[in-house]
Order: structure tokens, then C-alpha cells, then sequence
DNA sequence: CTGAAAGCGCTTACAG
DNA sequence: CTGAAAGCGCTTACAG
């Protein structure tokens, strides 16, 4: 707790000035050789850093972003962590850190931490339709980057999966197998009502894609709860016998799938075609056999925090914001035929 | 990105010095009812939110938390995520915003939030037998605490769960069961080689009391790499067609052991009785249908960052640092026979 | 190439 | 009950 050395002893111990420390420190100046040397050789021997609150105040930068998430107990938390570690790994490259916000109240928790200038800018996860925190956010006079697709994108730059090409490239491919009857669980319905976006995005964009398409495609909600999971899978594929073919569009489900089916006795692709939608992170993860469609947390997370952390080297750049929705990009795993 | 008002901006509202509004924010004297109310009006028409940086610098208090962890390849991500909620759900709770740190550099990043005065306090996660991030605490001069139990307690405060009772608690359950042998899944090798001592402290407690009860006990490395978990478990059963109960101290096999015991047609408990380690959530969250010691990491979690704000918040009080072992808590699923 | 000084926005002894 | 002022540790125009 004892302080550690300040510039001023930097600066003592070289024989120069409290200014000549901070500017050899960040370069800002030319300093001659050996007076630089001098300030090193200081700095080296006294272990100094530069205080990060004292210099936030005076630069009004403080080097750090605030993520914001919630675990949600109808989400599935282990495929969240994904976008957690590669938010905070392209922050850190980029020479930001990372405050990580859960609160459950998100507009309170923005406000807080934005009003306080406890972060120079903020990645929102799991934007929903009409997200809350947006609101609060317009206020704050903060760049942000989001990942999930909200109503009103105005002043954000969002990045999310192109969930409706995702959906029709998934259908289409069923189709082109020959499928006639399809059917598809959807995220958890809680999902939708909250505003989930992205689950009407897939599920709507798959029936129209499907109806188009001249294949029959039911949708059916995925359970919130797991161990509900087993049932309902068995349900849904006892309601429609004819069906030859499974989209999967939740991550609890997926995750369980090997032994919801394998218990059944249902052979994948023989008696069943299975195709989902994650992240091949997560199909090593949990090892799902499925041919999937990638869902990019890696590449929208890092998106994401690439275009924040330019937004706030770049004060008032020329950049409009920007809307990016990733094409699909689907992996053969010959889980379907 | 326009900065918001001042706490100058506050006083010449409300007609006051800055000394008095803060004062008034603070609690840490008294101002007359009227005064008071003016401050507060005044607050609340500008939108005034003190300035965390400022204020740290003045306070030499940040309100901030480090919590250090690292997403190693063979631990499963998902039972490390709860963790992350319990430690960032507690520090809130007591007034503290939490840095996420996930360098893999650990003691170079905590070298950095420390001496930066970034941080008041750390939690670290997943701490190793000889973890070289313990000699940058020790420099660091700041209150730690840590999940997981280093040889070197000095100056900590640790909790961890008693990995050694779980062991044996879990040995004589299947001992009292009648079962004449048992084999053991561990983590795997990379972790008891980098020094995770959980792996090593529950392991070699299940052979001691299993000799010491006169059982036969076999441990095997679980995998790293998910997709091998089904061959191993199989060839791991294979090796001992005697054996009747089955231990699992590895979160990723436990995550895939309903389909792997599902496709080998294994019934469990009637063709093998099955233990394991691992939370509540963690159980609910794969519906792990089977008989387990809890591993707390909710407890644990909290724990850790009560524990370090005691401290923060009473420096140089009398408080020896603690090193506690949570008692192991056995639920039984009836997957045991 | 370098320094003295003001300023960032708070808190807190010191005075009254 | 309240205020003026010093100080926290940096950065950066301003001057030389």
C-alpha cells in the first residue's frame, strides 16, 4: 500500500525536470541522448510507473473499456465466455484494459461507469432490440461498440452475424439435400421476449427461406431449462416423424444433443441430418460432431473493440459509424446428407 | 466524450465552497439541512457525478479490483466462468468495479495494474502450487486474495476448497457402498505438471484412503483435448472391466460423460456406480445427472473478495491473513449404488 | 533541448 | 456549520 516512487523522484535522481521525465516518457519531445539515458537509468532503478489515475486526469484518457454483459440464465454462459476472451484480448493489444460490468441494472451500470470517467469507452454484449442501455449511452457522449444488432444503431458501430443469411444458407442447404420437412428449435422463448434480436432474425429469415424453398419447417422453442432439454428435443422429434432434418439454434441444446440423440438411438446423419449454428471454439469445446455455421464470437468481439479503440485514437475522424453484419460461413462436419 | 460537470460546477449552484459539497458526498461532516438540500438539488440538475480518477487520485483508493486469470487450453472455460460472476457479483456488492486481466503474461499484467495504482486489491484465480505471480504480489505491497492454494500462503488470504477431505469423503462413500475397486479420472497431465495442486491434493488422497480402507484405486490423466475424452474414458473402463465405481475430477469429461456412458450403453448406477467434483450450477447447467461434492466456486469467489475488502477497508488492522479450506459437501444423486 | 508553472477534479487537514 | 488552500501525480502549453 506504501506509495511507490513518483516523477518528481524520477526526475530528482536524473537532474532534470518533472516535464522532461513525462515527455521522454511518452516521446512527445526529443531529449537528448544522455539526458534520456539519465531518465531510464532512474526510472529503472526506482521501479517507477506512471500513475494511472494521475494521468488519466490530466489526459483525460484512461486506457480502459468498460464491457458490459449479463449472464442471463436463459443464455447459455460457457458460449458468452468467448466473446469475453477475445474482447479483452484484442483490448489488451491494443494497450487497453478491461472493467468488466454484470450488474444486473445495465443502464445504471453505464451511467455509473461513464459518468464517472472510469472508461474512455464501452463494448455492450448482447444488444437487444431495444436495448435499454442505449438510451444512457446517447447521454454519455461515449464511443461504443456493440455485438448483437439493435433497432436504432445510430452513433454505434455494431457488429453481429448476419443471422438471416445464416438461416436461408442453412435452409438452402437442407434443401439441396433433398429435405422435405425440417425442423428447427429456436433459441428459448424468454429470448424472444426480451428482445433478442437475433432469434427472430434466424428463425423468421429460416420459415420464409423454407416456405421459398418449398420445404416444410417447423419452429419449436428451445428450453430455458437443461434439464428440460432432453424432453423436448424427444418431443419435438416425436411431432413430427416425417422430419428428416434438425436446425439447432441454441447453444444448450447443441451442447447436449450427442447424448439427447445418442440415448434415443437416433444415428446422425443416418436416421437424422443435424446442422447448428456456434462457434468452432465451442463445437471443440463440448467436441459436437454437427456441420455448423460458424457464429464468429472471436471475429465480432475483436471487430468490436478494433473499431472502439480507433474510434477513440481518432477524436473527431471522418468515420461514420458502421453496421457489419459477418456472412455466414458454413463448416462441413457431414452431419447432414 | 464533453466532459460533465465538476464538483466546482456543484458549489456554484449551490452556493457553497467545493470543500462543503464534498463533504456533503462524502458524509464526513454535517451541513445544515438547507445547505444541504441546495448541494443535492444542485447535483441533481447537473447530472453530477463525481470523477472516479480524481478522486482516486486524492483518496489513494480506486475502488477497483484486479481479478487475474488465465484461459488455459486444458481447463474447461465453462466451470471458470463462475467464478468470474461470483467475484464480480461481490465486489459490486461491496462498492467495487472489477479489471479483468487475462494476460498471459500474469506477472508482468500484475505488475502493471499494481504499480500503476490501477487496482486497490487482486484476486487471483487459479492459483499454482509455485505461482510466479506471488513474488510480484509480494513487491506490489497490496492486499491479495486468491482461490486456489499456493505452498507459499505468506501474506495471503486463500481459499480453497479441501480437495483432500473431498477425496477421501468420496473413497469411503464408495468404500461404504461395498465397492472393491475404483478408478479415478484426474485432470490432466499439463495440469499437475504446471502445479495446479488441486489435481495432486485430491489425487493423492483418493489412493492413501483408499489404501487405508482396502480398496483397489486406479488413477488415470483425463484429456485435454475434448475430442479424446470418449476413447480415453472408454479404454480407462476397458483396462479395469473390474471396476464398479467410477471418480471423475475433471470437469470436461464429467461436461461429456452422460453421452459417453450413453453410447457405450453403460447404465449408471446399474452397470457403474459414478462421483464427481464439481458446482451445483455447473451440474444444472450440463443436467449432470450424477452424485457429486460440491466445489463451491460460488463460496469460494465470494469469499475471496469479502475477504480482501475487510482488508481494504481496515488497513492495518489486526487481521492475520487466513488460508481456509471449505469442508467438502457431499450431494448425493443417487448415481452411486 | 529543457524548465517553471498551470491545470486536470477531487479530498482533507487547518482555520474560523 | 463552512471556506480557502494545499496536495494527490501526472501532462502540456508557454518560455527560453
Amino acid at each position: 500500500m506504501r506509495m511507490g516512487p513518483t516523477i518528481a523522484d524520477v526526475a530528482r535522481v536524473a537532474g532534470v525536470s518533472r516535464s522532461t521525465v513525462s515527455y521522454a516518457l511518452s516521446g512527445k519531445r526529443s531529449i537528448s541522448g544522455e539526458t534520456r539515458q539519465r531518465i531510464f537509468d532512474a526510472i529503472r532503478d526506482l521501479g517507477f510507473t506512471a500513475n494511472a489515475g494521475a494521468r488519466a486526469l490530466a489526459t483525460r484518457r484512461t486506457m480502459v473499456l468498460g464491457l458490459l454483459m449479463q449472464f442471463e440464465p436463459d443464455e447459455f454462459a460457457p458460449a458468452m465466455l468467448q466473446y469475453v476472451m477475445a474482447v479483452t484480448e484484442t483490448a489488451r493489444r491494443k494497450g487497453y484494459d478491461i472493467l468488466l460490468v454484470t450488474d444486473h441494472d445495465g443502464p445504471a451500470a453505464l451511467r455509473r461507469i461513464t459518468d464517472s470517467g472510469m472508461v474512455d469507452g464501452v463494448v455492450l454484449l448482447d444488444v437487444l432490440h431495444d436495448d435499454p442501455r442505449l438510451p444512457v449511452l446517447r447521454e454519455a457522449h461515449r464511443p461504443a461498440a456493440t455485438v448483437g444488432l439493435p433497432a436504432d444503431t445510430e452513433g454505434l458501430d455494431v457488429y453481429d452475424l448476419d443471422f438471416g443469411a445464416a438461416a436461408r444458407q442453412i435452409v438452402d442447404h437442407l434443401r439441396d439435400l433433398g429435405h422435405p420437412e425440417i425442423v428447427l428449435i429456436t433459441p428459448p422463448r424468454p429470448v424472444f421476449s426480451r428482445g433478442g434480436a437475433y432469434s427472430w432474425r434466424f428463425r423468421d429469415a429460416a420459415v420464409e427461406q423454407a416456405a421459398r424453398r418449398g420445404v416444410r419447417l417447423t419452429a419449436h422453442y428451445g428450453e430455458a431449462d437443461p434439464s428440460r432439454i432432453p424432453a423436448t428435443v424427444g418431443a419435438v422429434l416425436d411431432a413430427h416423424p416425417q422430419a428428416t432434418a434438425l436446425i439447432v439454434h441454441n447453444d444448450a441444446t447443441a451442447a447436449m444433443l450427442p447424448a439427447v440423440l445418442g440415448a434415443r438411438g437416433v444415428a446422425v446423419p443416418g436416421d437424422l441430418s443435424v446442422i447448428s449454428l456456434y462457434s468452432a471454439d465451442f463445437a471443440r469445446t463440448f467436441s459436437l460432431p454437427y456441420t455448423f455455421v460458424e457464429s464468429a464470437p472471436g471475429l465480432l468481439g475483436r471487430s468490436a473493440v478494433e473499431a472502439l479503440v480507433h474510434r477513440l485514437d481518432h477524436p473527431g475522424g471522418p468515420d461514420r459509424p458502421v453496421t457489419r453484419l459477418v456472412a455466414p460461413h458454413l463448416i462441413d462436419r457431414g452431419s447432414t446428407r
